[in-house]
DNA sequence: GCTAATCCATAGCAGTGTTATGGCATACTG
DNA sequence: CAGTATGCCATAACACTGCTATGGATTAGC
């Protein structure tokens, strides 16, 4: 029935050549035949193992969420989930502006098919937790859509809009960064936060970005 | 000295069925030959006029740019500017989502040169001045960092994030355009805009949308 | 009317992803 | 245990990409 076994290290192998080779140079870096003289073997084992670089390059966008999400996953929960928030969000803006390239080849290279689409939307859900847990801790009192994913999606698009704007070089990594606390703080509070209660928060996040990767 | 000069026609031509190209395929679209083809000429009319494939993206993009200015300028200025800002953001939702291909190639297609820099930050002194428009009439009273460019990028942020994160098929239209109008509320709110007077902005925005283009 | 300079068409080069072909190691079968 | 067949991967060719060298045609200036 299956004689010859494809060598599912080689699978491997290829992946993670090629998001190296994405975060080092690019997309445009990614190449079939330089992909293969990295990994030592032939074009065709990209056929046999993918069917092509269209697949390949999901497996890269794979590799990539995979990586963003183990950067979320290394913020802890703990009793003050807007410090949590705070964290979470310095986090997924480090590990999008220090591997640029591969932020680009996930959200940025085009439409993402269904297939990428649950693993995008997953590590967003880590977002999603971390409101649910303001509004259930009863920080969020007067947040005019209750429901956390809403919540979570106009935070998202105000860091992913950062960041890809900072990206395209059309603001400076200082400003980002600026914009991003003074954003969230804006929407929190719109939402009810308690402007002191909030600088607690703040505060103590600050202090626990040693947390991240 | 200046023999047979070169036909500003045909690059103007070249632009605009470079431009149509990638609108309607998109960045694969956008081919030396094909463009050649399309125009009937050859494929040296590029390099005489462009110096290569970079210079002409270059040109599709600032033509892309243009357009959205122009979508942008249709916009009139009244005695409500936070209406005036609503509108302004639905103008650029518009612009950007019915035209997803120009909006990738403009702002998601890599990071911006110099040359690109200057317009692109062009078209965003729209919104900047719309902001400074609110802070002057005294609409933003509590505004955490006074300058108008920082609100400014905080609200294209959050704009920005939401256009691309939909263009990626990681949001429901319908979903966008809701976040935008409660996010921008959000900030505007938290920006000391009076609650009922921005809900009588938003109402008069809502009745200008046959100034979109 | 001549000269010189510039634009553009033709053809070829190195590179891309993809596909057809074949050798070869491996796992099942008698 | 031999034989077979099955699937993996190396080689080579194809159409395509952007780019460049060359040359013909056309126009401006004297």
């Amino acid at each position: 029935m299956s004689p010859k076994v494809a060598d599912p290290t080689l699978r491997t192998a290829l992946i993670e050549a090629a998001a190296r080779l994405v975060a080092d140079e690019g997309k445009a870096g990614l190449t079939l035949r330089r992909l293969a003289g990295e990994v030592g073997t032939s074009t065709m084992a990209v056929y046999t193992h993918f069917g092509g670089m269209d697949e390949l390059r999901r497996a890269v966008r794979r590799e990539g969420f995979a990586r963003l999400r183990a950067h979320l996953d290394a913020v802890h929960e703990t009793s003050d989930p807007v410090a949590d928030l705070a964290v979470l969000g310095r986090a997924y803006y480090i590990s999008a502006t220090e591997n640029p390239n591969l932020y680009r080849a996930m959200f940025l290279d085009g439409p993402l098919d269904e297939e990428d689409l649950g693993t995008g939307l997953d590590t967003f859900l880590h977002l999603v937790d971390g409101v649910a847990r303001c509004l259930a801790a009863g920080r969020l009192p007067a947040a005019s859509p209750s429901d956390p994913a809403e919540l979570a999606v106009e935070l998202w698009s105000l860091e992913h809009g950062l960041v890809t704007l900072q990206l395209a070089h059309l603001l400076p990594p200082a400003q980002a960064l600026d914009r991003l606390a003074s954003g969230a703080r804006s929407l929190l509070l719109a939402w009810g936060d308690d402007p002191r209660a909030h600088a607690r928060s703040i505060k103590s996040a600050r202090r626990r970005v040693g947390e991240l990767v």
